[in-house]
DNA sequence: CGCGAGCTTGACGTTGTTCAACTAGAGTGG
DNA sequence: CCACTCTAGTTGAACAACGTCAAGCTCGCG
């Protein structure tokens, strides 16, 4: 079975995992040893695509490395980012009450991905009130990530948006002034909800604004008050 | 205390309550009587703020009746709307995770509000897996519903936003292809995100393309397929 | 050396907001 | 019962914000 091939990766069991999500240090070594026979750890290269909006929801998901985007593919037109994810995220949780999965996934670098069994978690939910409770947390968490993201992509125009998207980047992301910015143009632009050309003159008028700086990957944010401000302002 | 005062409305226990959330039918009768000694229920007129965002957060909500909205306020812009929600819906859920309140709500039309104390429900959840399973999967709806009106919002041009918004109202909220529009233009505006004058100009565009029947604030949905598509198409 | 993808730049068109003027009804007070 | 005011709604014109299009640039790679 695919199990076997993916286990041999497995080396570390979820026993013993320094990564695993908050959540389940609420189970006990029984139930995490459950959840560890009814996972795989598979790696996606740069690119790839995780999952798969409408396919059958079987796993619920685990960033254990890496960076990722969870997206909304609709028609023809543009697709909308729901919510960047990086190492320790959760996702794929709607799935628990749904059998379709609600998005696709795609990853931005190389990253590892933890797959349990969705009713083998489901399982361990409707018997743990305590694992219950945090993943109840976990997802408020991303709901109001959520909300704060509609905020900013629906009342706040291009400058507001892209200085939001670089303190986010820099705070939760890369947690640092400066970064390699692995992103595209068109990434961004994806993530900001604008054109690639209104990236280009954005950043522009970042850096000659001297809000940051910007060299090919290189990004440095030089005035993290200013930026907070045009965030604030729209 | 004020528990006295509005317990007196309390006459049906959430025991016989027959319009409780469908999470409740996973407590057992010790429990919902556990929860109904701390709870009270309060009517709210037309226009009232039902709560504050940024205030302590120390109820769980249940809108008993009545139709309201939950929405994000932000500096001195215009709000966000994040949610209408009509009879039978929980809200202030993130609550749990959360010491502070994170949006406000207002009710459209007189609402009666059930309120649970946190601690109480919190309890409950702790000790109830399965009732914790079932608020995952209150949760999960309505993060699906948010990401919905998310897209619609940054993907669709004035009129998909306001075709999506009558169907709404009329798939999910008045369930009928023609109602009584209690909501104003400004309601209306906030919803969509967009200007009142806007708001004219899309209703009366449907109008003259008899996509809809508007006579002051009675509407009545003409062609359902055309408004989807327009919903579909952006 | 040449090709192509990603990026940049400027000109132009579209979309939607803002502003100001106007209308219609709904109280309110004399 | 009649002005008076106030608010909600409508309409058109000017304006701003962005996207689109087309052209040119840069850099890595075969």
């Amino acid at each position: 079975m695919t199990n076997k091939i993916s286990m041999a990766n497995n080396i570390i069991s979820c026993l013993h995992c320094k990564n695993k999500s908050s959540c389940f240090e609420k189970l006990s070594d029984e139930e995490l040893q459950f959840m560890n026979n009814h996972r795989v750890e598979i790696k996606f290269k740069k690119g790839e695509i995780i999952c798969k909006q409408g396919s059958m929801a079987s796993n619920i998901m685990y960033l254990k490395n890496g960076l990722a985007k969870l997206y909304f593919e609709k028609n023809k037109q543009k697709n909308l980012i729901l919510r960047i994810i990086s190492t320790g995220s959760m996702f794929a949780l709607p799935s628990i009450s749904n059998n379709i999965l609600y998005y696709s996934a795609m990853s931005y670098e190389d990253s590892h991905v933890c797959m349990i069994d969705i009713d083998v978690f489901k399982n361990v939910m409707n018997n743990n009130a305590k694992f219950a409770s945090e993943v109840v947390d976990i997802i408020n968490e991303n709901t109001i990530q959520g909300y704060e993201r509609m905020y900013c992509l629906t009342q706040n125009h291009l400058s507001g948006r892209m200085a939001n998207i670089l303190l986010c980047l820099s705070e939760n992301i890369y947690k640092n002034d400066a970064f390699e910015l692995q992103l595209s143009r068109r990434d961004i632009a994806e993530l900001t909800n604008m054109s690639v050309e209104s990236v280009t003159r954005i950043l522009r008028g970042f850096k000659d604004e001297n809000l940051i700086e910007l060299n090919g990957k290189h990004l440095k944010i030089m005035s993290r008050e200013n930026l907070s401000k045009i965030c604030e302002v729209g």
